[in-house]
DNA sequence: CCACTATATAGGAAATCTACTATATAGCGG
DNA sequence: CCGCTATATAGTAGATTTCCTATATAGTGG
């Protein structure tokens, strides 16, 4: 059965800025939203956007600090994608 | 860095259609077109250009037997996603 | 409370995606 | 060559994505 929470982490992954934004947040425990803005070539709102669909699609979450907002990697679906793609490349497939 | 070829792949699996291909590939060495458009409720113009942005995104091959086209997985891309996630999933991240 | 910083939301334009119908192309069998 | 099946392409409508500017909301410090 295909998931329809796995095709939402597929297309959360699979714009550039959304990727990026995953690949540092899998480096550091911890990133506050405005480090994104200065690192990604769009605005604010832009990153601000992109944030969303990544936490509706579960994999970052965030917590409150002061003023700032810091987000962190949920690395579970991550792991669990990885661990199906893996197993369709070796071919265990269509487990209906 | 993000590698643009990724991004592809992630595209082309993020669609219910194009997933359910994917899956039914990895669990047979070949399928004929025409058994996805029964597989699924799209037309076959549909499940056509399905196909072709797999092929595009290099995840699956073509041969011709007759009438018929025969597509088969490559496993390759597949394996490098699988393991480029589990190493975002287990903390390695961000590696220029 | 006011000004300031950080972040999110609203509204809208342009681009892209997804599906359809109609049609073209490729190979087979008579 | 003709008709048939299998697949791809063209053209197009509608939905979705992506980005922007403008604005709202939330928290901090004077």
């Amino acid at each position: 059965m295909v998931s329809s929470v796995e095709i939402e982490v597929l297309r959360a992954l699979a714009h550039p800025v959304r990727l990026g934004i995953v690949r540092k947040l899998a480096a550091e425990p911890e990133i506050c939203a405005c480090d994104f803005t200065d690192e990604f070539e769009v605005s604010q709102p832009t990153i601000s956007a992109h944030l969303k669909v990544l936490r509706e699609a579960g994999l970052v979450t965030t917590r409150r600090r002061g003023t700032t907002i810091c987000y962190s990697l949920n690395r579970e679906p991550l792991a669990a994608l990885a661990a199906d793609l893996g197993a369709l490349s070796v071919g265990e497939g269509a487990l209906t």
